[in-house]
DNA sequence: GACAATCAGATTGTCGACAATCTAACAAGG
DNA sequence: CCTTGTTAGATTGTCGACAATCTGATTGTC
């Protein structure tokens, strides 16, 4: 008998491209923290009932990057610097366990598909694209946490994915320009296919340091004058 | 000037005491897991159109407890021995890094909170109330990761305590009585108020072990029992 | 008897219309 | 001037009906 891999079927509902439409509009800036989604107008330009989209807004409300309040609406959530700051607390916590759980797992695909993830933010940084390179970075970081072997951590992980990619396309979109053109994700890379694991684990934790920091005085920026305009 | 604090109002939309109401049943286990929810049906007996029904639905999907196949139904999770040691070898970490960030912002109110909530366990205890048992003592292990502030620290635990209350709950059902009789939770309310944070994190980690040992043998007979009437 | 095509029933997905609620503007009264 | 009551418009929440899809039984064919 021949053995043959399947790719999953597309999305057959609305709902499920709907969301699709509104994730991807929400994690690269193109609808504002705060903004309200006006379910008719939505519909209407979609051309679909109100159904299926609330129940795809139902969905991303509580993959938390919308936020609904009964009879007022539903919003994009706000970022503070206090969010940002505590997603990123946590998955230094988590990015210290997925590296402990995948450790023994490595194998040849393993670093094969490292060395793939690797290589499309490279070209994404040489493509100037900013926004799939966020896209691409997280990509990478995540690979930890999908060979994890724990589904748990996995949700958890994709859950705080979109939230972070959310905050970084807004960064990238404020400051325009200045793509990091060297590779920070070499030391990673390489620590990964290494054999210290404690090594790796700290990388990761100093590391995302590095990229958060500057995002945190972005956000903190951001609330100091919206403070200072009400 | 009167200061007085107002609780907030309860829920006002049909869909929000769907959710709850849903919840609840699949928590104690009234549902049992992997059982389909006719959306016909469930609309009748609640006197509600299924509009708010999906709604409800959806919102349970992205909490983890349900899970949806397009045109097929949608279902209570399955729950196997796997999943329960996913959650809890997460738990274990979010629980030390509750406890590290909770540490410095214990005060007053935060031992009277945990000795209220000891005290319910205890009641629970003593009423032979096994569902409330589990309820207040996923409280009382909650409070390190209310106190901890940190949003989607909060989060997260919200979403595994969902799915841990119902892997108990279907436990306690299995083995109807034998409620345990003394205080478990002893040592670990102790350990929270005193000044050695690192006992505190490694009693978190081998009392739950205990808890969970016991559960994992469940699910392993369980699935066992399945496969081999497969 | 094995297998494919067809069909009826049940269930989920989607739609358009109506009801409930909120918001903001305006009027009335102190 | 400030507060309170009213009202019109817009928006969200809910409903009942229809369309799309799945499942399992039935039929026909080899």
């Amino acid at each position: 008998m021949v053995k043959t891999e399947f790719s999953p079927i597309a999305d057959t509902t609305r709902r499920a491209e709907i969301v699709a439409l509104l994730r991807r509009a929400i994690l690269t800036g193109q609808l504002e923290p705060g903004q309200k989604l006006n379910e008719l107008r939505i519909s209407e330009q979609m051309r679909v009932s109100r159904a299926p989209l609330r129940e795809a807004m139902r969905e991303l409300v509580q993959e938390g990057i919308l936020t609904s309040i009964p009879y007022a609406g539903t919003f994009v959530i706000d970022v503070t610097a206090k969010d940002i700051d505590d997603a990123y607390s946590l998955n230094k916590v988590l990015d210290e366990f997925a590296i402990e759980r995948t450790w023994k797992l490595r194998d040849q695909r393993f670093f094969d598909e490292l060395d793939r993830r690797h290589e499309a933010v490279k070209q994404a940084t040489r493509d100037r694209d900013t926004t799939r390179q966020i896209e691409t970075a997280l990509q990478l970081h995540g690979l930890i946490h999908e060979w994890a072997d724990n589904s748990v951590l996995l949700e958890t992980w994709q859950r705080l994915t979109s939230r972070l990619q959310m905050y970084f396309a807004l960064h990238q979109q404020a400051r325009k320009e200045a793509v990091p053109a060297e590779d920070v994700h070499e030391t990673y890379v390489r620590l990964l296919k290494g054999d210290d694991m404690r090594a790796a684990q700290r990388h990761a934790r100093e590391h995302i340091d590095l990229d958060f920091e500057e995002l945190l005085a972005y956000a903190r920026g951001l609330e100091a004058r919206t403070s200072k305009g009400s």
